[in-house]
Formats: structure tokens, sequence, C-alpha cells
DNA sequence: ATTATGATGCAACTAAGTTGCACATGAGAT
DNA sequence: ATCTCATGTGCAACTTAGTTGCATCATAAT
């Protein structure tokens, strides 16, 4: 049986108000992270505040059913996460419409990197720049 | 026969200013990257604007002198460019005092991911966390 | 249906970063 | 060394993102 959005809610201990369920639906159906004002673009005709908005998208990431990727300029975007664990996660921004699609690493444990000395590496996120499938020269 | 910062702002086509050589040593004499708040709190006795320093930062990351690292907490941090190539370069974020260190990572090319079909790769940048020599637990 | 807790919306606020413009300074020409 | 002009700097005012406090409203358990 399909998980449902209310249930990804109370799993989480959030009452399933129309707002974060249309909130969540709207990023499910993203194929890129969204910013708040893509977001609130979005839903601009349901009347949705913004104050709002960005306690939903915090309490969300706090609760790691979103996670949010700052940008180059200074916004922040927001995905779903990943099941999976965070460790083996990439970003890729498309240089061309400078949308950013999340996505796993297969393989991300070989990842080999050369740590200066005293280092202690605990995560590692790759950040992938290039053009999408839409936007490739 | 030494680089001095004159040097670097000539090569630039920048005037040596008093600002420009503080901004400059600051950051070359820092282990990890500055915000500009912290770069303004290290010049804090010479009397310093906030835009001047705000343009300053902006038309060093143009040239390329610097590059900025935005960050979880939707802050720019500035660090001397690499001298080589930004393929191979690495963010270190310390989770104890969360600075963050910049280093070049040897093998970079070596980083093996699974795009997606039709997601071309143009360059790729490695996040690091963990703890820092002074950090580490 | 009732109710307590958690969610929402509004207004006012904070703080980061930007813009326009007048004044000051570096660096080449004299 | 001084002059000159293009480039930099500093101030004030502004813009925009994000936050806080509080009163009101809705969900979910009883």
């Amino acid at each position: 049986m399909e998980k449902t959005i209310t249930d990804i809610l109370h799993e989480n201990e959030l009452k399933a108000t129309t707002i974060r369920i249309q909130v969540l639906s709207t990023l499910m159906e993203s194929p890129s992270a969204m910013s708040h004002q893509a977001i609130s673009n979005a839903l601009a005709d349901e009347s949705l505040d913004k104050v709002t908005l960005y306690r939903t998208l915090s309490i969300f990431t706090e609760k790691g059913i979103l996670h949010k990727i700052p940008t180059e300029d200074r916004n922040w975007l927001y995905a779903l996460s990943p099941e999976v664990e965070k460790k083996a996660h990439a970003h890729f921004v498309c240089d061309g419409c400078e949308k950013v699609f999340c996505f796993p690493v297969a393989g991300a444990e070989e990842i080999v990197t050369l740590p200066k000395p005293g280092f202690q590496i605990t995560s590692q996120e790759l950040l992938l720049h290039g053009y999408c499938p839409t936007c490739h020269e």
C-alpha cells in the first residue's frame, strides 16, 4: 500500500494541513529543487502567507523530510530528502536554466580524496555543474 | 622573486588601495574561509565602510582572485582561489567550529558518479563535512 | 460535538546587501 | 614633485529576505 502525504506528516508528528499537503505535493511533482519564491508562485492561487511557508519549509527541513541547498545567489532551494542516507547525495546545477537537480550517487563511497592530516571526514556531498537534458548545448 | 599583493592587484587592473591590500592579506593569513562580517571584524580598527567591503569582495570574486562559498546559514564565505583550475576543488566544513577550509583535491578527476542520462557534467566540487584538526572529538 | 494543542496569518521588525552620488585617492604624464 | 583624471571610497537611503510575537483558527483525539 502506497504511503500518502498525510502518512508522512503523521509519522513526523505534524498535522496534515492543507498547506503542508500542497507544499509537499508540489515538491514531489517538481523534477528540480525549488526556492521559497518558486513554491510560493506555484501555489499563488491559494492565498498563502509567506511566514507560513517559511515555517512550513523549516519544520520540514528539521524533520528531515526536506533538505535545503544553498545556492550561489544566496537563496535556498528545497528538495525532498532521498530515503537513503545523506552520504550518497549529489546536487546537479544546470548552467543553462540554473535549476538544481538532486539525486543519489551510486558509488559515492568510492570518492577518493586526499584530506590534509588531522581532518576527519564524516560525510561528503558532490556538487555538479553542467547541462540538464533540456539545456544541453 | 615573490609576487606581492600589489602585483596581484595590478595584474587584475585594480588599483592597490589600502583597503584592498588589507582585505587580501587578511584572507591570505586566514587558514579558513571568511565571511564579510569576519573580515569586517578583523579590520575593525581601520574604519571600513561595509559597502566598500562588499564591493571589494565582489570585484575580487569577479576577477577570480577570490571565490565565494555559500553556506547553510545563508552567508557567503570568501577564500583565495586556488591557482589550479576549479575542477579539483573541495570545501571542508568543520562540524565543530563551523569553519570552512578550502583545499584542492588531488585526484578529483577520478571521482566517479552515475549521472542520469542526458546530464552533461562540466565541473564538480566536493563538499566535505567532518572535524578539523583542532576540533576532532 | 468538544476541546486542547499545534498551525496560520497579520503586522511590525531585523539584518544583509544594493544603489546613487559626491568626495577622495592612486598612478601615469608632465 | 605636482597635476589630472579615472577609479575607489563613504555616506545615506533603499530594497528584499527572513524573523518574531501574538491573536485567531483548524486538526485530531476524546
